[in-house]
DNA sequence: AAATATTACACAATCGATTGCGTAAATATT
DNA sequence: AATATTTACGCAATCGATTGTGTAATATTT
């Protein structure tokens, strides 16, 4: 039932002896056609398993039913629930999802906006590289109308949407609960400081040791560059090491925490007794670590689909308002690895 | 800067006094153009800020650059890793990659197909729903020369490429390592049996028993439907409170392996000397759950790659060879949660 | 019954890039 | 010097769907 031949809207039509046009409107329900040819016209495409060009419809009405997502690595589990959340937005409103990663590289990521931008994407969902710093290559996005909208890892300066979560709040309130757990000594777990999510995070830390009267110890805030699980462990270590190491760490996100709860348990120590540790994220992993990960939980499919709503409603209302910042809430998850005192 | 109006060869050309041929042709750098020409259309198309649009380009070809993915569930180690491999073979052939979850339905799966159709693409990955147990929603791919690579969770009755494990070798192995370490009462925690990984999992597991002498029984068996942490928890709970409980569990993912630990070691059995457990992907939990869990490294990432290639080689080779079945490599691992025995 | 409105369709341009064919000029071949 | 070849470009059709405009035929209004 081999069939070379595309069925398309002109096959229809000859058979029918009428025109492309009518076909066209009476597949999609356009007033101006009788319920006759419509039924008619439905019934043979069926027939011959007509499947609309999408190409075509694009390209003619300049527009496509694309959405374009740009984030760092796919493999991450807080990229891929994001990444959910805008495909299942993005499905029900019968927009495709593409995908690109810019393995955290500037260069990267240039190429795929471009290449993105090519293939005429209805809007953008971008999660920034670790890298990138300057923020011209989606100008060409914003010149033509094509909505942006950052998430998470966003850009200050690039006018545009933005979902994000809070994050020097965030970072506030758990390091507020270590001190309300009697810690002393906070170390910190950071990222790079040019991206939003791990300043904010610090700036928060910061605020906190100071509201409580802690005095901030630069020796005790060490950076990261991808805080992966190897970055994890060597920092925890040099933690640890410091000739008067920290009763607690806040790290900023679940695989360092876990790092560092594996770290110090090896080196005999007890957690949260002899130091205390809350991540970021909820991963999974912060529920399979002994004891449990305190973390904060961080909405990443909520994010997305967020993030695709907004793409959408900038779809529909063209001349739409001023570029909007939603802020997400985040939440203080309390388990065994930083609760020292038992709860009232 | 804001310019409305995008660039196109038309503009280009005009501007230029010539021919749109010529600019086209001139742009990628056709023999028929003199190198003076090809300078000054290369050198207006940048000032000017031309990006191609490739949706005009694909029509009039009739091919995209588009690489579709259908998965279940995009936030799944494996999964993401999967695509992670698609998407960096295919963005450095110059493909974009469009993904599509069936979020494990059957219905979804055969929507997101129609769509993937519609948008032309140059070929598709897959991963079956868990509910899919027919295949005719991919006979559109084949009957119009788009080359299907399934991977994974493949089906046995389609004819087209696959890129796979052999599931059956690996849970064998895992088996004969539990009984090589003193395990007699092995229970197997199993997922959907008509998809192939997990039957032919479950397969290898009764032939090893049967190999070496083992009696399998059937109350040693159960059956998951997603295979999730909850699940697992129930599953195990279930294999432990048996009139005769299992001194080992072979589960087919890591997921439900670590439910089984947890709740073991809640009931206060040690891990492996009462209860031996090896599981199924090498997912990062594995190494973070106490002790460290046994399992099947499962090669995510170069799934995705070759499957990728695939698709490619078949875009390369229009009348191509029949299709392949691709197996690659998996690889015990062993680590405390089964190892009885030292080594020697 | 004349005028107006509605229904139901066809015509043809359009989106932007590609490409087979045609042609004039320049260069090479015999 | 006559012919063949190469170089360098233009013309116009094409991919498939959409849509503004035009026009009969029928229905409704006054």
């Amino acid at each position: 039932m081999k069939q070379r031949k595309e069925i398309t809207i002109y096959d229809i039509a000859r058979e029918l002896n009428v025109s492309t046009s009518t076909v066209s409107r009476a597949l999609k329900d356009h007033h101006s056609i009788g319920p006759a040819m419509k039924e008619t016209v439905k019934r043979l495409a069926k027939e011959r398993g007509y499947r609309p060009n999408s190409l075509a419809a694009s390209l003619r009405q300049n527009k496509t039913n694309t959405i374009g997502v740009m984030i760092a690595w796919i493999n991450r589990p807080f990229v891929s629930s994001l990444i959910s959340g805008v495909e299942e937005v993005a499905s029900t409103k019968g927009y495709n999802v593409v995908i690109s990663q810019s393995h955290d590289s500037y260069e990267n990521e240039i190429a795929n906006a471009r290449t993105l931008y090519s293939s005429r994407i209805a809007g953008l969902v971008v999660s920034l590289a670790m890298e990138t710093k300057s923020y011209e290559h989606f100008q060409q996005f914003v010149d033509h109308d094509i909505p942006i909208v950052f998430v998470d890892r966003v850009s200050e300066s690039f006018d545009a949407d933005k979902v994000v979560i809070d994050n020097f709040a965030a970072g506030f309130q758990a390091t507020q609960h270590l001190i309300e757990q009697g810690c002393k000594r906070i170390a910190h777990i950071a990222g790079a400081q040019h991206r939003n999510v791990y300043r904010d995070r610090k700036n928060g830390y910061i605020a906190a040791l100071k509201k409580f009267g802690l005095e901030p110890d630069d020796s005790l805030i060490i950076y990261g560059d991808i805080l992966n699980a190897e970055e994890g462990h060597k920092m925890t270590t040099h933690l640890l090491d410091l000739p008067n190491p920290p009763d607690s760490i806040f790290s900023s996100n679940d695989t360092s925490a876990v790092s560092a709860i594996q770290v110090a348990k090896q080196r005999g120590l007890k957690i949260p007794a002899d130091l205390a540790v809350i991540g970021f994220n909820n991963d999974s992993i912060s529920l399979i670590i002994d004891p449990p990960l305190s973390t904060i939980s961080h909405p990443a499919v909520s994010m997305g689909k967020i993030a695709a709503q907004q793409v959408l409603k900038h779809k529909e209302y063209k001349d739409a308002v001023a570029s909007e910042i939603i802020t997400l809430k985040t939440e203080l998850i309390i388990r065994e690895s930083s609760r020292k005192k038992s709860l009232v």
